[in-house]
DNA sequence: ATTTTGAGAAACCAAATGGTTGCATATATA
DNA sequence: TATATATGCAACCATTTGGTTTCTCAAAAT
């Protein structure tokens, strides 16, 4: 079961849910009332940001609170560091293609 | 066939594919020597990447360079704003809980 | 002119994914 | 105590995914 942040964001439903806890916590049934699908697909999405530790639990009788657990979205964010430059223009097309060019004539 | 960029990254190969491809514009053959698998899985990968436009195709004869497209790249940065105040910690697990409370109590 | 090389497309396949329904269990509520 | 509610889990299913092999085609190289 190879549970990374990247996989479990790649679902736009769990992009939702991640959204919606972001900013206060929510019971399974709270979050599925947002979707058209049944409250076990949520809780099976749940399970699975759960698992990469993307989103907590906290348990108040019954119920079970999740909510977003920011700092693991940092590492998105991290991945995401070496590539920043790039799109900020300091290293651009044209210099990919001489360095390209450099490499080949060996 | 939802080609999305979150869709795209969840493959490690393909974020692997990313950052070759984000400082020197290659061909499928020379991605495909960085892995075990074939060409034609490279190849399907590209497409993929290309679909949903990380990357672009440059060709030069009978040979395809790709690039990877680094303003695409800022889609995935723009999503991830909305919750950086978040792990920046303003805005922390403490406050979440009360403004729960705060909501339930209607 | 013939052969080799680079690349995409198609057909196929096992495994993973995202959904469903039904069930078990623990906690509230009547 | 009996019933209702919140949740997770298992079994099942259709679709998607990521890989393979085979094929075709165009461009280089011989």
């Amino acid at each position: 079961m190879r549970r990374d942040v990247f996989q479990a964001i790649a679902d736009p439903t769990r992009r939702a849910i991640i959204a919606l806890v972001a900013f206060q916590a929510l019971t399974p049934n709270a979050i599925a009332e947002h979707f058209d699908s049944s409250r076990q697909a949520v809780s099976k999405h749940l399970r699975i940001l759960t698992e990469c530790q993307l989103v907590e639990q906290e348990q108040s009788g019954r119920e079970i609170y999740y909510t977003l657990n920011a700092k693991k979205m940092k590492e998105i964010d991290k991945w995401l560091d070496q590539f920043r430059q790039l799109w900020e223009n300091r290293f651009n097309q044209l210099d990919k293609v001489l360095y390209t060019l450099k490499t080949q004539k060996k």
